[in-house]
DNA sequence: TTGACGCCCTGTACGATGTATAGAAGATGA
DNA sequence: TCATCTTCTATACATCGTACAGGGCGTCAA
């Protein structure tokens, strides 16, 4: 027998995701990809959250971790970058990853990443700690974070009226990849300014 | 009659939404604790969604935004913090906007103080509407990444065997309250410095 | 060969959820 | 007094995650 293993189940959740969004990430749609009744699921992922888990992983090591240059900064951007590349490859990654909070042996490799680049930086430990979690941290949410501004509609205009800064902020539309780009440099050049000052 | 109003509506649900977490955020449980059938509700509420944004606009308005000072990077830091702790008071509040992807006047009215306070810092407004625009998505991703990461469980000793960094990560509780200091600070002073370099 | 066992899957069912639909009770205005 | 509108109730339905109880089939001891 064994028609299902977690990979094939991983990918079809995936397609399923990806095809049908959040709202059409089910467990029953996920049994129809595999032509397979719902239950079967449950003998190789404990409950729902195991399924997301096994999705996020999925995605995520579906491209791997840059090849480290050497320079830590140039590896930190490209860390950034590929974060949230991850996410955009699957758009409705985020919202599964924040619906049932996984937090995954991949999480843990990048993790393990970020805090080992810091410390090429040559940070102290603490600091480089400080800053691995913090960087990390803001990374990931700011992706996702945009990832929920994009799919915003505009604001009516009445809503608007009294606000002119931020009407100003939905007449031209911006450019994400720059912001980010700009967005992580600031970052790292700041967390290492501030943390190597002491 | 007249019993209900959004206003009472917001409350109760702002409660339930607090004692019972995302999952007891039910329709059924704030109709119950106002004491009336699920459907009265649908008489004030378009439906579940509106029903979190005006949860989620209640507790932000629950503290007015904090009094500009005139110095733009204090006043910056002071949003940020503020955020911050806007989050922190109503924990459930994280996961219900991510849930129902909230956008509301509030929101619009955090997103004016922004850029405001980026046009106060002299840069141009191109620039200003990049900084307003980056900066709040980061803190506000921050934010919510900060409050997943606290939820979770340290990682089994086996998950972590093979990272010895990212097991540094987890002996010692961070502080929280000074890393977001630190990378509000960082964040704040490193994109006024790219962006005014131009 | 047989029969017991274990694995993988199916079938059915349950409680919970959001909400459509159809009243009913009381206020309001003619 | 009667029609109408507003506000709430009652009932019902589709859909969800998943518990529970088999059923088909491979493996292996006798």
């Amino acid at each position: 027998m064994a028609e299902l293993d977690a990979g094939r189940i991983a990918a079809a959740a995936l397609a399923v995701a990806d095809a049908r969004g959040l709202a059409g990430f089910t467990m029953r749609a996920v049994a129809e990809a595999l032509a397979v009744t719902p239950m079967a699921l449950y003998h190789h992922v404990k409950d729902k959250a195991a399924l997301a888990a096994l999705v996020v992983d999925a995605a995520i090591g579906e491209q791997p971790l840059p090849a480290p240059t050497g320079d830590w900064r140039e590896d930190l951007w490209a860390m950034a970058r590929w974060t949230r590349e991850s996410r955009r490859a699957h758009p409705a990654l985020a919202h599964i990853r924040r619906a049932y909070g996984v937090w995954t042996q991949a999480s843990l490799q990048m993790t393990e990443r970020w805090l080992s680049l810091w410390q090429q930086s040559g940070l102290p430990l603490a600091a480089a700690l400080t800053a691995a979690r913090t960087s990390s941290l803001a990374v990931v949410g700011l992706v996702e974070e945009e990832a929920a501004f994009r799919g915003l509609d505009r604001p009516a205009d009445a809503a608007l009226a009294w606000l002119p800064n931020a009407r100003l902020m939905f007449d031209a539309p911006p450019d994400y990849d720059a912001d980010f780009e700009l967005l992580s440099r600031a970052l790292i050049a700041g967390l290492h300014a501030r943390l190597s000052a002491g």
